[in-house]
DNA sequence: AATGAATGAGCATTCATTCAT
DNA sequence: AATGAATGAATGCTCATTCAT
């Protein structure tokens, strides 16, 4: 019993380093979400995959290290989520689908569950350069609507956090283990964020 | 030096005593917030008040005591914020003006941004149910504004569950010693739930 | 059992509390001589004084620290042991009684039997430092003696080492439970740098 | 890049097993020396020598095996020190020269500067014992010349670690890389020992 | 009411050592 | 012979909480 949780995860050298490297992320992103931060221990995560605690020291220098490349490769995702065709509303309605793929799996609901309160300042500020990054994306395709019409006048600082806001707190009720898939959830998040509640 | 936080807070008796516990709730709440849970010792909270650690104790039993008293208030704050007079549009216009001053002030903000992992089950269960009851009212706005016809026809569980991630997610964004006011902040919010970003 | 090994130490306030300071002082570079400062855990100097272990924080931040602090109080019973007045063999006479008693005692053999390598190198310098400059003393005592011709001619830095060597080597072999008195030893001492093994 | 450090050692074939040993056994030496026992790791040992760390398991079978044979190995040399012709002055003279250029080089520094309490408490006695029969030469040699009148009156014991201490102590100040040679050094050392201090 | 002192429980991290290849 | 991977054992340190005053 306690078959190694990552045995037969590929046989490359360097690339089976790599993919192990890869499971003990997304098992750390889940349970921390599932638990928090710093509920789950070291040791929850060594034990999830059947592993013992020093060993993830062969993956990662620190805890901290782990959430960091947790959510560097969330903000990764979300960067390349940007749409480059279409006028305003047609790259929005994109992204609101691509975000909505990335945000309910474990390297997106870390993210936004964990927060990067728990980072070391310096990673703290890393992670937050990259949201804001994701942020501007949005502001700027909000500025490109509004400008071709497509999308009503706004202010798009506070509009984008609106937006941001309606689509980031999904992982703390979307399970998608339930009956609503995620390309349906994406479908009703963007037409609440683009027609709102009020009928036509 | 160094004088007490509270002094002069109040002269009754039991009256004083009260009182005292909000300054500590509330110094909590903010300081919770900006460092999160966690990252938070009771130290740090005494240090803020001018106060020992055990001081603490005279007030709440236990840290976790003082998050869940927290996030009571602010969830008793929220379950007063349904209006109940109009159409569902108007019931629902009025709830977004209450609940972003409410989430906006230390508790409604302490109440996201630390969330209730932290709480133990019991406590947990006891402020998720409030929040659902919070969700549940709204549900019920929704489902009456879609019958009356001054909401668009939606699902209630999901449509409520976007509506509150706009409002959810204003403490990680917002700060009220901006420029923008909170009264102003939600007109925002309530343009964007109601009609969204496509013109009209 | 397992009483308090300080209990009745004092009764000042602010006074206890040093005191109490200095006894885990004493405990722990006896330890440390003892046993090695890395083989000795902050439990095994904690259990010796019959004390919690986090109780030893109250008194000083780290273990770091705690050899810190025993080794400044071993330099500093060694600056003040220089003498002032005489020619240079009498005060050297005269250094080397005083320094024998420090060396025997709990921070002086600590000092030298510890060595400053676990130091942190911030504190590492601070340490020899010390050191260098009591090393000094003596090298200014040897000069004076060669000048006014009570010490024979010789390269002040070499002897002043080899000096030291006769001196601080005595931790490594001198135990003051035995026969032979400080105050013996130090006769021999003085007679050994004085007019070393050749007859006259 | 990153040559084995022995490649082209040698080529017997015990031989060259040898020799390999030989050149872990100097370099550990060296940096047991330098930044202490416990805060080597046998990482850092394996690291100088371009070596992985189980490679160090090959040829010892623990980090106390490789401290125990570098100071069996200082003690053999100090053992092979004493001289056996001339009377007590000669042969202590002849000693100090020998002893000197044992303790500067690695195995003899190491054994001074990392001392025995690292080790396993029976591989502690045993290179105690060593010290112990070195010493014990040195004090023959004392009695030898208080008998033929070559050496001053003295208490053996006593003047043995005196002598012993000014010569141990080097290793903890002279750096063979500086102008003074360890032939010049022995020099000062025999002058030290002999007439002392005062002058004749 | 209030505090300095003390503690139990816990956790990240390190490292010598072993194993499978 | 040699190594990457893995682990058991240990330890310094933190912090919520309690106790004695």
């Amino acid at each position: 019993m306690a078959r190694r949780a990552w045995s037969g995860v590929g046989q490359g050298r360097q690339e089976l380093f790599e993919r192990k490297r890869q499971v003990v992320l997304r098992t750390a992103a889940r349970i921390f979400s599932e638990r928090g931060f710093y509920q789950t221990t070291l040791a929850d995560v060594a034990d999830e995959l059947h592993v013992s605690k020093p060993a993830l020291y062969h993956y990662f220098k620190s805890k901290d290290e782990i959430l960091l490349e947790i959510q560097r490769a969330a903000i990764a995702q979300m960067t390349d989520a940007a749409p480059d065709s279409g006028n305003g509303r047609e790259r929005l309605t994109a992204f609101v689908r691509r975000y909505v793929a990335m945000i309910t799996d474990e390297f997106g609901t870390c993210l936004i569950m964990t927060g990067v309160l728990p980072l070391e300042p310096k990673n703290r500020q890393s992670v937050r350069a990259g949201s804001k990054n994701v942020e501007k994306i949005v502001r700027d395709i909000l500025r490109q609507g509004v400008q071709d019409g497509s999308i009503a006048p706004c202010d798009p600082k506070i509009a984008a956090m609106l937006f941001f806001g309606a689509l980031n707190w999904i992982p703390y009720w979307y399970r998608a283990s339930g009956e609503l898939g995620t390309e349906q959830l994406a479908e009703r998040a963007v037409d609440f964020v683009m027609t709102g509640l009020r009928p036509r």
